[in-house]
DNA sequence: ATGAGGGTTCCAGCGAGGGGAAGGTCAAGG
DNA sequence: CCTTGACCTTCCCCTCGCTGGAACCCTCAT
């Protein structure tokens, strides 16, 4: 399989396989061409990376993710661990969100949104409490 | 003033200061050494921006806030609106980690966290569903 | 022969700064 | 007077996960 019918077929463009290839996330042959020529097993390691990021595990999550799936003597506790870690910081970014979100909430809520120049919103941001 | 009291008195980093200067945010001035000479006014911008970044506001959407902030004729309904364009970006990345996170609890509750191999969250990932 | 539609490499850039080097400036202490 | 240490300056590279584009090569159909 050449780039094309690999980007067609895992979802993934042609850019991020590359990518994925220059960080030594897969090792896809090469054709006497030049071209990237890519198995079965490549095509499976992408799906599998493309699941993995839309997760939100970075790239480096990915790569352990990969070694342990590899592995077949993995225990699932260090999977699961990874897992739990990535989850908390779900956690924390959409507490972080949601603080914005009240906080903006708030002062939206506030703001007469007309013609006139008086605004809740610049006030607070002014420090003017 | 120089930049140290300026980032103590801000809670803004000296580099986040110098940033903002480089990319016209503020504009301080400079004393007859070279050093950044900052009046109350731009400590007052600095605080603002802060807060404003501190809210999820984009560099770009702080411009336009300080510019609206500074404009005594604006419509209040021109800073509403931009603070419901930033709400609804705020809401879209919540439901993205909302959704994550419930995908990626719901395996990790299926995990059973041992030395064994077994692992529904690899399975996932790997595309056996 | 030529054009379209693949593929390849490499370089630059995004946002919002952070790290650190190399050097100038200033006040206090010996 | 000299040095030390704490500031300040500019400059350039690094982050993360790609994305865009330039310049070039390969293959097949017309």
């Amino acid at each position: 399989m050449n780039i094309g019918d690999v980007s067609s077929r895992s979802g993934l463009p042609a850019k991020t396989i590359r990518y994925y290839e220059d960080i030594g996330l897969i090792k896809p042959h090469r054709s006497a061409n030049g071209y990237r020529c890519f198995a079965e097993t490549d095509l499976h390691k992408l799906a599998f990376l493309g699941r993995a990021r839309a997760l939100g595990f970075t790239i480096e999550d990915c790569r352990t993710l990969m070694a342990l799936y590899e592995d077949e003597s993995r225990a699932s506790a260090d999977v699961k661990q990874l897992a739990l870690e990535h989850l908390a910081k779900i956690e924390e970014k959409i507490a972080d969100l949601q603080a914005m979100h009240d906080t903006l909430g708030e002062l939206v809520k506030c703001c007469a949104g007309d013609s006139r120049p008086d605004c809740p919103i610049l006030k607070d941001l002014s420090g003017e409490s």
